[in-house]
This record gives C-alpha cells, sequence and structure tokens, in this order.
DNA sequence: CCCTGATTCGC
DNA sequence: GCGAATCAGG
C-alpha cells in the first residue's frame, strides 16, 4: 500500500469526524488494520477503546503468534513409489478436501501406531506381524492384525493392498 | 456471532 | 513502514 500525501490527507480527515476505523477502511478501500495501523504511527489522537491492556504491565504471555509459512508435509514429488496411506481412517470428519489429501498422503507415522504386535512366540519362527490396527485405537479390544507381514512390509499381504496405493490413481483425490 | 480499537511482529 | 493476526471489550 502506497501511502500517499493525498491519501494521509484523507484519513486523517475522516480520523477527526470520528468515523470507525473499519468504516475509514471501507472509505480508502483499505483494510481496518491499515487504518489503525497507519492512525498509530501518525500518532493520531486515539479513540475511546472498549480494550483496557495494560492492568499493571503484567502482561500475561503473548506466544508471539507463530505463522506457518512453509509446507509442513514432504514434497508430494519424492512419492515416486506407492504411497503408503495411513489405515484406519474411520469416519472422515466432515473435513474439506485438503485434509484429506493432507492425511492420505502422509508418511506412515509409527509413534501414531504405537507399538508393533507383540512379537510371535519363540517357538514359532519370527514372522514380522501385520501391524493393521482394528478396533478404535485406547479401546481395550484394539489390537493389531496380527498376520504374518509381507516380506519388507509392515503389513499382511490383503491389507498391504490396502494400505499401497499407487499415486497415479490418486489424482481424483487432489481433484 | 457481530462490532470496536490496540498491539505485536514477520516481512 | 506496513498490516495481518491477534487480543479483548461491548
Amino acid at each position: 500500500m502506497e501511502w500517499t500525501d493525498e491519501i494521509i490527507a484523507r484519513l486523517r480527515q475522516l480520523w477527526d469526524e470520528g468515523l470507525s476505523t473499519a468504516e475509514i477502511g471501507r472509505r480508502l478501500n483499505i483494510s481496518k488494520n491499515s487504518v489503525v495501523g497507519k492512525a498509530h504511527r501518525l500518532d493520531l489522537p486515539a479513540r475511546p477503546s472498549p480494550i483496557r491492556r495494560d492492568i499493571s504491565g503484567a502482561r500475561p504471555s503473548r506466544p508471539a503468534p507463530a505463522r506457518v509459512t512453509g509446507p509442513t508435509l514432504p514434497s508430494l514429488a519424492i512419492a515416486a513409489e506407492p504411497v503408503p496411506v495411513m489405515p484406519h481412517v474411520t469416519a472422515a470428519p466432515a473435513g474439506g478436501a485438503s485434509t484429506v489429501a493432507a492425511v492420505r498422503t502422509a508418511p506412515p507415522r509409527p509413534t501414531l501406531v504405537a507399538s508393533r504386535p507383540a512379537a510371535a512366540p519363540r517357538a514359532v519362527a519370527r514372522v514380522p506381524a501385520c501391524c493393521w490396527p482394528i478396533g478404535e485405537p485406547g479401546t481395550p479390544s484394539f489390537r493389531f492384525c496380527g498376520d504374518p507381514a509381507m516380506n519388507g512390509k509392515p503389513y499382511c499381504q490383503p491389507h498391504a493392498e490396502i494400505a499401497y496405493v499407487r499415486v497415479r490413481d490418486r489424482r481424483e483425490d487432489v481433484a
């Protein structure tokens, strides 16, 4: 925004007329925050504020609203191979498509699955057990599949088929 | 919810 | 310097 002398003059006038910051913003076609910010910088007389902001200077805590600027998820470009889909997506929480996409493209998070299923008894060969979750996590009946996992994968054959989908086939999700 | 003005702080 | 985000009262 370019604060030309004229605009500043108009701001001053409207400010003096006692218009609200939002109204001034509407007339100058700028945001109310711009008006307030500029007025503050110009040392214009403060309006009666509804806020009382200095209770003995003791400001509780302003944890610096950390704005997220960059992407949080790993780039999709690296997903040349079949992308693991987080299993156990029960009732999709009525969220937008973006939420769904984010969840489905997120890499598997081991911590989320808690610990892997208990290892098979020593007598039997130690075949990695399928860690596909069954039941509602946190409930007593919750358990992992436990069937023999496929070689190199955390799931058994049927669950691996569900868990891994090709990126190519996910176009519809992105749309 | 809507409105208000003030302040902070990444850019 | 700018102003969105945030706060906080009505």
